[in-house]
DNA sequence: CATTACCTGCAA
DNA sequence: TTGCAGGTAATG
């Protein structure tokens, strides 16, 4: 569900609410949601930590976490390595920041409980979502395996065309790979290829220069008007506080099978393209 | 390359 | 009752 604008929606909020936080306690209410370490490992590292940073890559949300003090009379061992907590929300997945005595929320798969009385809650009605501690090597190879940041200077017409060019893959199939660029998923895919004139199903290796630039652009253009209003919610998306975002009220294409195309009125068509719903319009995008 | 599994709820 | 849903990893 929860694509690069929805991400960092919540990022923005945590950013601002959740550094200087330490963790109290850890409770899993559906082991599944955790990847790695094992349950106790996970709830003894969490345990005291900080929150220094909430930072964004791709699709997961990264908690930088300091490591709490040791007992007065520390030995002169090696000091605790900071983690981080890793989140990624998957499909139905959201993350809550709640004030002391808050209503408990559905689907809550797991809560970190704040010394300040506040709870960090992952809600997810279809348990797709998972998080892990990982340490510097292990956050460095997600950094690896993820293509560059859209919104970030990395991310030229040239990378772009680069991983396009020698591609028999359907356009759409590519922009949903995140080793090409990080962040898009359905909805964002859809509106950036309508919004650069491109079928869905066009094989990569067709583009032309100019047609590249276009997506270049439409990419940056569609995340930007995404982060701009909030995310994008047709029925799970909510922000850290439970707000829907307002992009669901401006797209072009996504979900509007059989309404008029906004550039030039002929209606939306839906198909499928590598395994995922996909809208376009058919006198547009070519 | 494409397809399936992972989950649950809801619309067709 | 079936198929589909904003994602990804694991399969053919």
């Amino acid at each position: 569900m929860p694509e690069l604008p929805e991400v960092e929606t919540t990022r923005r909020y945590l950013a601002a609410h959740l550094p200087g936080a330490r963790v109290a306690a850890v409770a899993l209410h559906d082991p599944r949601v955790l990847e790695r370490p094992d349950p106790a490992t996970f709830a003894a590292q969490l345990a005291g930590a900080t929150i220094t940073e909430v930072r964004r890559r791709g699709k997961y949300l990264i908690l930088d976490l300091a490591p709490a003090p040791p007992p007065a009379p520390a030995a002169a061992g090696p000091a605790p390595a900071t983690r981080h907590l890793v989140v990624h929300r998957r499909m139905t997945g959201n993350l809550f920041l709640r004030e002391p005595g808050a209503p408990p929320d559905a689907h809550t798969v797991a809560v970190l409980s704040l010394a300040d009385g506040r709870e960090l809650r992952l809600c997810d009605l279809r348990r797709l979502a998972r998080l892990w501690l990982a340490d510097a090597a292990e956050l460095a190879a997600l950094d690896r395996a993820l293509g560059p940041e859209p919104l970030t200077p990395a991310f030229t017409p040239e990378r772009l065309a680069a991983s396009l060019t020698r591609r028999r893959a359907r356009l759409k199939a590519l922009l949903l790979d995140q080793r090409l660029v990080a962040g898009l998923g359905n909805i964002y895919a859809d509106e950036a290829l309508f919004a650069a004139s491109l079928h869905p199903a066009r094989l990569a290796h067709t583009l032309t220069a100019e047609d590249i630039a276009r997506l270049h652009t439409a990419i940056r253009t569609v995340l930007e008007q995404g982060i701009h209003n909030e995310g994008t919610s047709f029925r799970d998306y909510r922000g850290a506080v439970g707000q829907p975002g307002r992009n669901q009220l401006l797209v072009a294409v996504f979900r509007r099978t059989g309404q008029p195309c906004p550039r030039c009125g002929t209606p939306i068509v839906k198909t499928r393209v590598g395994g995922r719903g996909t809208h376009y319009c058919p006198q547009c995008q070519r």
